[in-house]
DNA sequence: CAACGTCGTGTGAACGGTCACACGGCGCGG
DNA sequence: CCGCGCCGTGTGACCGTTCACACGACGTTG
């Protein structure tokens, strides 16, 4: 009986405006903090506001302005740890800046699917897109569906479309295999990512540019599917033939399920093989052994993502693409080659 | 010149309404399909929106109806596992209910930042409210600033406002002590979360009942913050003292930390010390040793919170809390209390 | 002292839908 | 043959806000 709000319509900027004995263009012309108003009659105004905790509404405010304030954010395998974190930076940014998000995830990347999550957000007007879903598959959909607003892509360097924002994979693979080779292997396998995303295979780039420069052996890499159970299997399947010393892994996850390959058929890591992963996840310094790998800050990624949407959606002129430098964490997986 | 949309108003339902030779209001019904309408019309009008591209506006929509068609979520830790995990099987139920989500993340759980959070939300006129920040600290914010919507809250299990969908995690947790007195154990240590995270609380109350119950002497749990960190330091402070032989962890991150403190001091896991935890990661079947853990089934709590809020913002009536049963998984960092 | 710019404010229309209601035509029962 | 109900469709109002424009008062300037 206490808190009972029968259907009591929410207060709108004309209550207030009556309340303040004001025209509603003056209420709305505080809301949007217009420069020219008395500074009395906007302290009334607000204090009205604050009285009757009025609330503009979004919706009216979005069919007038014909702006949603909303970004759209279309993700695969939103509970990674990678996107996960990235979105989270996404938000904190968006929010920020007085947007809102709409984030969807695409559990599958074919065609239709990702034609129907675009839709979703499209039918959310949404004002600018961020991209995490890096299969190359999503970015033939996006250029084809050719949406009308400003977007960036995640996790997509080497495919520069002039809207992406990026970890430099190329260059992290580098920097693992480099480690690898430095120690004196010479025989390096690389346990890789699904062939259609492109951060796998920016990675494969870097491990055959370094492979190669270095004038070692090159090896076929193993496609993978990013989880810890592939790189378990891959292991004992690669262990039958000892025929290397490394391994450099496409993510932490596939390089621990490796590792735990090789406890079982009792190869020693780092003594008989070293392994480097990719992300540093949090877990990673506590894997055994602490696994090397290389860290990307998908933080600042996110943040800086929506940086660039946001300039673009105001100044106009499109930013160019960014490349983030990752960096190499040493810890105890990786050793000398045994001779 | 080819695709330039140089300000072209997007199509409305007159324009379609125009095209088709019918009244606008014929065609918002064959939008809302409603049931009588001629099914050459329908056709007709359906031919037209194809063909233009007509996207009803979701902003007018809302205005006119006042229903939003939003969820809010209401993140702790949007980037874990669990949140994550959760947040996604929300984002697709919602999705196929035609909702859409708007999600904030709080990264601090003081008051001011809860409320700011809530404001956010509130101000894009929410129907519904999943929380998934499972601190005490959330449910009072939430109770005292009385929002008028339905909302649901996860991982919360102990605390049965009624509104609650969770993980039983006081049987969770009695599973893992069981298990651990069952193979002998009787110094079980517990290395807890936060304090003032329900879970945390749950958990530690279920390994208490259990404790007690089996008549196994009693220890006060450590606080942890359920990094994997944590887990590592609270190890080695630990172990310096080795007046136990089984530790049940919050979380599988903890787990994994305390394992490589343990290496670390040349304890063996199992042999030594028995270790269990709880969620079941999908890495943590590739730990060393594979992690015996509780399995939280994250995805099934997702999706029937919405189900649950779908029911009440149609039906009306407010379902129940529900509890969902964890389950034991048992790999191989348990063995027998040593002699 | 008239003309003009500025300040602070108000009025009408529009945004793109849905809702409530009205209306013509047709089949059917009394 | 008239009245009634139903089917399919159209008309006006309204949701809550912003935009474009107008307007009165006042101070300044020529």
């Amino acid at each position: 009986m206490s808190a009972e709000q029968e259907k009591v319509r929410a207060p709108n900027i004309r209550d207030v405006a009556r309340l303040a004995g004001v025209s509603y263009q003056t209420v709305s012309r505080v809301l949007n903090d217009s420069p020219s108003i008395k500074p009395s009659t906007r302290q009334r105004v607000l204090d009205i506001i604050q009285e009757v905790g009025y609330r503009p509404n979004a919706a009216a405010r979005a069919l007038v302005t014909s702006r949603s304030r909303t970004i759209g954010v279309l993700a695969a395998h939103m509970a990674h740890y990678g996107p996960a974190t990235s979105v989270t930076a996404i938000e904190e940014a968006a929010r920020e800046a007085g947007y809102r998000l709409s984030i969807t995830n695409i559990s599958t990347t074919d065609y239709p699917s990702i034609r129907s999550a675009l839709d979703y957000l499209m039918s959310q007007s949404i004002e600018a897109l961020v991209v995490i879903a890096p299969q190359v598959r999503v970015f033939d959909a996006i250029r084809e569906l050719s949406i009308g607003v400003p977007f960036v892509t995640l996790e997509s360097s080497g495919r520069d479309n002039g809207h992406s924002m990026s970890v430099d994979q190329v260059l992290g693979a580098r920097l693992a295999t480099r480690h690898l080779i430095e120690q004196g292997h010479t025989e390096i396998m690389h346990i890789s990512g699904p062939q259609d995303w492109i951060e796998a295979e920016a990675r494969m780039q870097g491990y055959l540019q370094e492979v190669t420069e270095a004038e070692v052996r090159t090896r076929a890499p193993i496609l993978g599917d990013w989880t810890a159970s592939f790189g378990y299997r891959a292991g004992l399947e690669l262990l039958r033939f000892r025929d290397f010393t490394a391994v450099f892994a496409g993510n932490d996850q596939m390089a621990l399920g490796f590792i735990h390959a090789c406890r079982e058929l009792g190869v020693d890591v780092p003594g008989d093989v070293s392994v480097v992963g990719f992300d540093d996840i949090p877990e990673a310094a506590h894997f055994f052994p602490p696994l090397t790998t290389v860290r990307q800050n998908f933080t600042e990624i996110g943040r800086r993502s929506i940086e660039l949407l946001l300039g673009e959606l105001r100044g106009g002129g499109h930013a160019d693409s960014q490349l983030i430098a990752p960096e190499l964490v040493v810890r105890q997986s990786v050793a000398g080659a045994p001779s």
